[in-house]
DNA sequence: CGTGGCCTTGAATGTATTCAACGGGGGTGG
DNA sequence: CCACCCCCGTTGAATACATTCAAGGCCACG
């Protein structure tokens, strides 16, 4: 493990609250491994043998069914993913593959459990980490729920502009196949989408969006911190 | 309250591993409320100033946005919700109103923040109720996105079945438009759902339904424990 | 006996997916 | 260096799934 990365980890409000010692003896069972692109890292129903952090790339969260799929959630760094599988010895609930090629710190899931009894400061840790994940899914199903796929788009426009400096200029940093999926859509859909948006200022060539005017974007969007806000 | 409803709190996974102190501190500013139905207890954005254990009755959890609402959890008796909001000390992410009347205990969220740093107990019991509460909202996710209209209701009936001693009979102890909003559809789409059932040997007379084949039925639920077993 | 609510049914509409076809750009191999 | 090919993105048409709107039936209740 890198010098400076364990520093990060470290830094990480799941761990910073840690006593040395517990910190210590979970590192000792960790690895870190990096994946290339499209590796499935686990599979629904498989038992929760590691928790696994986000250091570098984008991991997918997805779930299927009788031979259909769906995109649950995306994972970037630096953050953790299936803590409550974890926690609860039970099996994964969702199946989980990179985007990007990552790089992913795992960590024992018995040796969480073990430290989680005896360290009271990392099951506060946990308490809020796991609070944090619980909204941002409760989110995303409002997001999904609430809002047809013009909608979603709009407001993931938004949001990207604001996190590029909010100038209206910026680059889709993302494949246009994985952000349908990321919205829950179709390539084909999402290509609709982004014709209808340019009655509201919307231009989007190859990478490069351009939003003419925020407001008329926001008009169709009706952002709210109750979905959009992910520090909510 | 209720003598014995203090008990039953007790012993509930959440606060049965709490010190006597803690509890009792607990308690000191809690109280018990009825409400009759169709109450809005909570309104999403408002600040989480309780913590609501449902002891009787049924709770819906709803979300809205731009005029459009939809159903995202239902929660029954005996189990808490917003534990999230509370922890944290954020916004409500979704309302919450009686369906049937209910009987329902309000903790002070200072308090459970305050018991949760005291008592290491008690944020451990936090953990699992919350990673429960995660994965609940995990598999409904799911239900939603892989499933359609028809094969939700199929699911929702073998589920119901069981839970009636799995003979193939038993009554929808529930209205069909809230039943409708439950699995996520209109009414309309519902009749329609159940009219598509006949052809699997499902009758739905009233409120009387006859399963004539789990197994036939079962061809075309495919229920599966990742997304259909509370339990996992 | 009337009335209101719940349920059902039909038709029209809307949203999104599927299937098929095509264009363009980047990379590879000849 | 160029031709080829593959993959991504786009577009159109057909289809699937669900909602909306409108109307009518049934039952319980006053």
């Amino acid at each position: 493990m890198r010098r400076n990365e364990l520093a990060e980890i470290q830094a990480l409000p799941l761990f910073s609250g840690l006593r040395d010692d517990s910190f210590e003896s979970l590192l000792r069972g960790a690895y870190v491994q990096n994946f290339p692109p499209q590796i499935e890292l686990i599979r629904e129903g498989d038992p929760a043998d590691f928790l696994h952090v986000v250091v570098e790339g984008t991991v997918e969260l997805f779930a299927s069914w009788n031979g259909r799929e769906t995109t649950m959630a995306t994972v970037r760094p630096i953050a953790t993913f299936i803590l409550a599988a974890t926690i609860k010895d039970g099996p994964y609930l969702m199946s989980a593959r990179t985007v990007e090629k990552a790089r992913i710190i795992l960590l024992p899931s018995i040796d969480v459990r073990n430290i989680f009894e005896a360290d009271a400061n990392f099951a506060k840790a946990i308490v809020l980490e796991l609070s944090q994940c619980y909204r941002s899914v409760i989110k995303a199903s409002k997001d999904m729920k609430l809002r047809n796929s013009v909608e979603r788009l709009a407001n993931y426009l938004l949001k990207k502009d604001i996190e590029n400096g909010g100038n209206g200029q910026f680059d889709l940093s993302i494949e246009k196949r994985r952000l349908a999926s990321y919205l829950g859509m179709t390539a084909e859909n999402l290509s609709r989408a982004i014709k209808s948006l340019k009655d509201y200022g919307v231009e989007i060539e190859g990478s490069k969006v351009t939003i003419k005017s925020a407001e008329t974007l926001g008009s169709l969007a009706k952002p709210t911190p109750l979905i959009d806000d992910p520090a909510y």
